[in-house]
DNA sequence: AACCGGATATACT
DNA sequence: GTATATCCGGTTT
């Protein structure tokens, strides 16, 4: 095993859809009581606020929730959907609302331990949705603002996609012409991917 | 394919 | 205060 260390703060300082791709591949880690759970990014979509209605940050729309977004990149925004928590890492410079959506992550660390919070064996099924790898990480709202950058909740280096296929963001129904915008990503072929590409 | 759960925020009156 | 919407997932038809 290498040793991985956290990305630094001006990765995540490039433009928001070049960050999106970049970041598949690499490894998405949380640190608990209980232990490591980590795996690699494999798909993700970009939310460019002002003009993307399917983002928080529509029309630069700034409130108590958003606020993170509007702040530097490399921070955490959590925020919660009827029963689940959703991951982003916040993208583009400060004042802008910019972020990135973890879909789908493939378990690298902590397998067990994402089994046991899932309370299911199949591994397949442990982080193949938003809402599911939060559940298998343990990223709640308590992540809300931190820094992606270290401890308890950080990125790092991963492994390389052999090829990246991107599509049109997933449930957003109800955003008008964003919602054909083809700002999802995901790692061709991989079978961790939240629907198949 | 429908539908419903149940956290959080914001919009409406 | 009440109503409505949501970057979802599991269960039921």
């Amino acid at each position: 095993m290498t040793e991985l260390k956290p990305l630094s703060i001006d990765f995540f300082q490039q433009p928001t859809l070049e960050l999106a791709q970049n970041l598949l591949g690499c490894l998405l880690v949380k640190e608990t009581e209980e232990g490591i759970a980590s795996g690699y990014i494999v798909e993700t979509e970009a939310y460019i606020g002002p003009g993307d209605r399917a983002s928080h940050g529509f029309g630069n729309r700034r409130t108590k929730r958003t606020e993170i977004l509007f702040g530097e990149a490399g921070y955490v925004y959590t925020f919660v959907t009827h029963t689940h928590t959703l991951v982003n890492v916040v993208s583009g410079p400060a004042e802008e609302s910019e972020g990135i959506l973890v879909r789908a992550i493939e378990p690298v660390e902590g397998i067990d331990l994402m089994r046991e919070r899932r309370g299911i064996d199949n591994l397949r099924n442990l982080t193949n949705g938003p809402g599911k790898l939060t559940k298998a990480l343990k990223i709640k709202m308590d992540d809300y603002g931190l820094p992606i950058t270290k401890p308890p909740l950080y990125i790092t280096t991963g492994k390389i996609p052999e090829a990246i296929s991107k599509g049109p963001r997933v449930g957003i129904e109800n955003s008008g012409e964003a919602k054909h915008y083809p700002w999802r990503f995901w790692i061709t072929g991989n079978p961790f991917v939240s629907r198949k590409g």
